[in-house]
DNA sequence: TCCCAGGCTTGGT
DNA sequence: ACCAAGCATGGG
């Protein structure tokens, strides 16, 4: 099995990272050992001190693709900082957040990925969307060996566009089978040009976004969020409804929460959720 | 034009 | 029966 090992940075656990609801195709074991499919590869990421044991690939392809993967060259001290000075102003929530949650990176996942995993999430739960994923990736993704075993790569646009809507429906999509149809359509047509909005600015991209059936602004600032890097788009769901009424009941400013406000919602989001011993 | 309520698949509890 | 990281839809 090929192995890397890296450097690890301050202010990264593997494990917060991929339980905290960006990602939907890894889990962890109880060694701390976390694994899922990433493009064409099934790897294992696993911290050990100050270093990051990575299996499934070699060493430099760990460093050229898994390392910004993963956002290990995001500074988080940096991105600390400025969520402090955004969201410290109103009260001590954010550090206490910060706190709990310290360690969750944002990853850098890919768009398509990233769009179709978040239409399937709505009014969903976890669980649900990470079996609907697995389904829809073994029957139209392309499956690849690794260390003699099976797995499959998440499948193109123009795989789900010709796949058809009773088909999708059977993975167990139930009424989303429509929207992931209306996605992929569009995308694989090239009317919905994903490098294109990853060029955009924040508001016209969460537009040309939700112009696909099925994505509104909680799904579209997701996928801007988790797909597109940009950290300055601040999802409001359920959650964070329930945060703002309790931890900033006389309002935030939300047009100015800085170019880290979605990771400081993830950190709220984390905060809330699973402080309490947390959700599936 | 904007706002709001009820419906939607399915599996887990 | 109720709920789940919502959204499209139709009526007012």
């Amino acid at each position: 099995m090929k192995k890397a090992v890296i450097d690890c940075p301050c202010h990264f656990d593997p494990q917060k990272t991929f339980d905290c609801g960006q990602c939907f195709r890894f889990n962890s074991d109880e060694n701390g050992m976390v694994s899922g499919v990433v493009g064409n590869r099934y790897i294992s990421v696993q911290k050990c001190g100050d270093k990051l044991n990575i299996y499934g690939v070699g060493q430099s392809e760990a460093e050229e693709k898994i390392v910004p993967y993963l956002g290990l060259d995001e500074d988080y001290d940096k991105v600390n900082r400025d969520i402090e000075e955004h969201f410290g102003k109103y009260n001590d929530t954010i550090f206490k957040a910060e706190q709990v949650s310290d360690g969750i990176r944002i990853l850098r996942q890919d768009k398509w990925e990233t769009l179709v995993s978040f239409i399937i999430s709505q009014n969903n739960n976890i669980g649900r969307i990470k079996k609907i994923i697995e389904r829809i990736c073994e029957r139209f993704g392309e499956p690849f060996e690794q260390d003699g075993k099976t797995y499959y790569s998440f499948p193109t646009p123009s795989s789900l566009a010709g796949a058809g809507k009773e088909n999708i429906f059977a993975c167990g999509t139930g009424f989303r089978d429509k929207y992931i149809v209306d996605c992929a359509e569009k995308v694989s047509g090239g009317e919905i040009d994903l490098e294109e909005i990853s060029r955009m600015n924040t508001f016209d991209a969460m537009e040309k976004l939700m112009s696909i059936k099925g994505v509104g602004p909680k799904v579209a600032s997701c996928v801007l969020l988790f797909g597109f890097h940009r950290t300055e788009s601040f999802p409001i769901d359920v959650w964070i409804k329930r945060v703002l009424e309790k931890y900033y009941s006389s309002g935030i400013d939300l047009n100015d929460i800085g170019n880290y406000g979605g990771i400081a919602q993830q950190y709220l989001f984390y905060y809330e959720r699973y402080k309490s011993g947390g959700a599936n």
